[in-house]
DNA sequence: ATATATCTACGAAAATTTTCGTACAAAAAA
DNA sequence: TTTTTTGTACGAAAATTTTCGTAGATATAT
């Protein structure tokens, strides 16, 4: 399942915060852009529908909860991202990525145990 | 300039082929799905249109020619990628690539070199 | 109790992206 | 020369995604 950039947004608000109601991710929206609230709404409702979130109905305004981790998200979207601007090759990716951003020393050092892992296994 | 997934699409046989007409393009889109002539003509169309391909008019089928390079295109791509899908982290995604890709000795040992590049440099 | 605020549901407009039909010109084949 | 093929241009339909207005219910405040 392919989020949407908005409702990968959407997404992003409650794996950080946890169960929210709309009213809560639309005014964590509201901080970075202009959003009206029936559109989070109306975009809940709809991720609701496609079983990215689950609901509780007990309140009067419901309480929504991601049905999906960030990992495997991340996951999802990763590998398509590999395919499509990269030609599936995961190497230049990462190559790439670390060209690009600050990476801390603690974070460089992460990276190379995992490397060493990788290897070990094969 | 962030090209749509269609337009990546294009952009990718522009750059493994070079210079190509509509219909060649075409012709290897088609080969992974199936894409109609005139679909594909507009396609370039609006792209060139943005500046995103130039074409030669020479001769009476056009040759267009990508003119954004793959590098610039892949930066700009994995900025947004990372911030919407990794929140900014770019060593979580380089940890996600990693795990869930196969990759070679080869490429693992030119991480190690990138990485020991990078921590000397700082 | 009446007005105001807040919530859901939902339809549909707006914006974006993708697809394709049609018109017409030029080249190639018959 | 006439027909068929191959090309561009372009408008607009179709599909997808995003946005919002309005109706109606329920809670809260005056």
């Amino acid at each position: 399942m392919k989020p949407t950039d908005s409702e990968l947004e959407i997404l992003q608000v409650l794996w950080q915060q946890g169960p929210c109601t709309v009213r809560q991710v639309n005014e964590r929206l509201s901080q970075s852009r202009d959003v009206g609230y029936t559109t989070t709404l109306k975009l809940m409702q709809i991720m609701y529908e496609k079983g990215l979130l689950t609901r509780l109905e007990e309140a009067r305004s419901h309480i929504y909860e991601a049905n999906v981790t960030e990992q495997e998200t991340q996951t999802t979207l990763l590998e398509r991202f590999v395919d499509t601007a990269f030609r599936g090759s995961a190497s230049k990716l990462v190559m790439h990525a670390l060209g690009n951003h600050k990476t801390t020393s603690a974070e460089l050092d992460e990276i190379r145990q995992l490397l060493d892992q990788i290897e070990k296994q094969s």
